[in-house]
DNA sequence: GTCTATAAAGGGATAGAC
DNA sequence: GTCTATCCCTTTATAGAC
């Protein structure tokens, strides 16, 4: 059992040279595709040494161990998630096209190959390092739910959707739009939602979810 | 990279000795326990002989190999699972209580420690036996939705349900079962449903999917 | 900080006796 | 089939020179 994990890990998953070193950023990049690759198990040090280009004493110079490489990997992914996770601005746009745009957007976020291999990886070692697991779902689902929640409460407060509840709503809009191709996904790395489904998908969703919350009679002049 | 596997797996995951054999119900439900715990990485063979309580050479007497166990397992629990998903038998409840119960029912089988256990160790293994995941969702979700989407055809034949496409009648009412309870487990083992949430959750879910499908002006004799 | 070389330990898998 | 003992390889992590 060499990697089974002792704690939540060392609480400083800095590396100890620069931060913005040339070689730490190596390291970081060759670390990022060998775990999101292989996953915590099958990657190893020397695999990543290699693949940074630079010795594996260079590696533990910069990181004090495999799970701090590894927690500072996870780290550095939700952050990027973070930012890349798609907005809703447009509060003029009517409310149907935006929120199918949204959905389309979030769907080719979830099912991107980098985001299902963090989430792959994550969940694997989720037992052993449970910090991370929250870590991303705070960057990821939680505040993707966040900002669906402000728009959906925005428009509400225009009139243009009758919503009491905007938290159960968004949690409604947001498992609509995944139904099950993000577990699929995830279970079978080779399949892929054929092509059409993603858009049928949350069409049927938005169709769904403005039959529930659209105002009585509306103008329809969304379509 | 030890644990690298190489091929699909062996297409034989059978025990070598006779299958009903004491070692060999010993050596399967001590590996069940070691890889739903710490998943195939992280799991010896030498930790597995010692909780089936045999020497590392019996294990490798009834199975070839490392994946060749795993596989059997997987393959073990997902006939398991195919056997307690829940079924939805009564056709003259009203259809709203059905639902209820029926949501109910999935979700806590979908939490239980066992089903999340064998879907982490899936996913985190599903890069490298692909068909492990295929044989997991044939059997799992695959399965439940077949019996859902049965149901619901049923009752729609029966008037008590309006419903042009039972299929995607069936992937919205497992994704708002669902939630994002089912991922924020994987994600985060140590958190845990609030009390009250599952029953909430099942119930905004069927509200929600009768407002669509419920016939027009019936009498609501569901509650 | 960075390298080469190596220590120390654990892993999967097997030989050979019974 | 089952055991004990062992082979052989990979792994994490470090020592010591520069």
């Amino acid at each position: 059992m060499t990697d089974r994990i002792s704690e939540a890990g060392d609480s400083d998953a800095q590396p100890r040279a620069a931060r913005g070193s040339v070689k730490t950023t190596q390291i970081l990049d060759a670390a990022r595709q060998m775990f999101t690759a292989n996953g915590f198990g099958a990657t190893s040090m020397d695999a990543v040494a290699r693949l940074a280009g630079v010795s594996k004493a260079t590696v533990y110079a910069h990181f004090h161990s495999k799970e701090n490489l590894f927690v500072a990997i996870v780290q550095h992914e939700c952050r990027r998630l973070e930012r890349a996770l798609p907005g809703s601005e447009d509060i003029d746009t009517p409310v149907a096209v935006t929120l199918r745009r949204l959905g389309h957007r979030y769907l080719a976020f979830l099912m991107s190959a980098e985001v299902l291999a963090i989430h792959r990886v994550i969940v694997a070692e989720a037992a052993r390092l449970p910090a991370l697991g929250r870590i991303l779902f705070q960057a990821g689902p939680a505040a993707m739910r966040t900002r669906i929640e402000a728009y959906l409460a925005r428009v509400s407060m225009r009139g243009q959707l009758v919503m009491e509840d905007p938290a159960l709503g968004t949690q409604q809009l947001l498992a609509l739009f995944r139904g099950d191709m993000q577990l699929r996904c995830l279970l079978d790395p080779e399949w892929r939602p054929p092509p059409g489904d993603v858009r049928r998908q949350t069409d049927a969703a938005v169709a769904m979810f403005l039959k529930i919350y659209a105002p009585p009679a509306p103008p329809d002049n969304s379509r």
